[in-house]
DNA sequence: CCGACCGTCCTAGGCCGATAGGACAGTCAG
DNA sequence: CTGACTGTCCTATCGGCCTAGGACGGTCGG
């Protein structure tokens, strides 16, 4: 039931830890990584893991309750909502179409090809990933 | 020799003003929409043309200096450096492969496949490009 | 020379978010 | 009950960055 995840937080990266921190946790949801019911760490121990302040671990854990991701139960812990998996998976989707997009949009009037793009892409999964074919997860 | 640019700022984005601003003038270099020589608009025609402070056309464009950029002449303009091209080239690769770096990662952990990424990726050059080759510009 | 424009610089203020540190109440094992 | 944990809340404070407004000197056409 308890969840451990390996949170990474840059604090010079251009979201602010919070919602790095939110990010990560619907991407988790997103991918079954954490399941409903699952209890997450609590704030103070995640604070200390992440090199964060217990307030910005608890901002995140109070925007994910209000959109359905989360459950907190105050003195017990907070859990992964029933219905967190649809709520992330549409969250996914739509942060990275809309980061998809403006990468796009950015190379196009930057001068570079489709093929350019596409090249990059394939390299980065391909390095990710090994040798694995097309359709992870 | 005067350049016309359109410049569009998105003060709730998440890099800053200046920095939107000054990465929009490197792109436009790296595909030679603006070459050098060209001069740019002064700071405070800029400025209300991108609904900024001049303060703020200010730093981005010494930032560019600071890089090899622009040339600043006082009381004459800013205009576009000769190593310039050479210089946002290698800087426009930089970001966007570290851009797609970045998505990439992101959508392996999110529980993405490779080709939900590169499908997303091409109907959005498709959509941008209408029906084009590859190999734009 | 003069006036309009240019980039630069300085001070002051506001906004947002993270940080620091403490106080509070609920839960639960012993 | 006691103590250790949980989440929550509150009040500063600091920092980055944009904003506001003004002052300075250089450049150039008339």
């Amino acid at each position: 039931m308890d969840a451990r995840l390996h949170i990474e937080i840059d604090p010079r990266a251009d979201l602010p830890p919070s919602e790095q921190l939110a990010q990560q946790v619907r991407f988790a949801v997103a991918s079954a990584e954490l399941r409903p019911g699952d209890r997450l760490p609590s704030v103070r121990v995640l604070a200390v893991e992440a090199l964060v302040n217990p307030n910005t671990v608890g901002k995140a854990w109070r925007d994910l309750e209000r959109e359905g991701v989360l459950e907190s139960r105050p003195g017990d812990g907070v859990f992964v909502a029933r219905g967190a998996l649809k709520v992330c998976v549409a969250a996914r989707d739509a942060v990275l179409r809309e980061r998809v997009e403006r990468l796009v949009s950015d190379a196009h009037s930057a001068g570079l090809s489709r093929g350019d793009v596409q090249t990059w892409v394939d390299a980065a999964w391909t390095r990710r990933s090994g040798w694995k074919r097309a359709g992870g997860l």
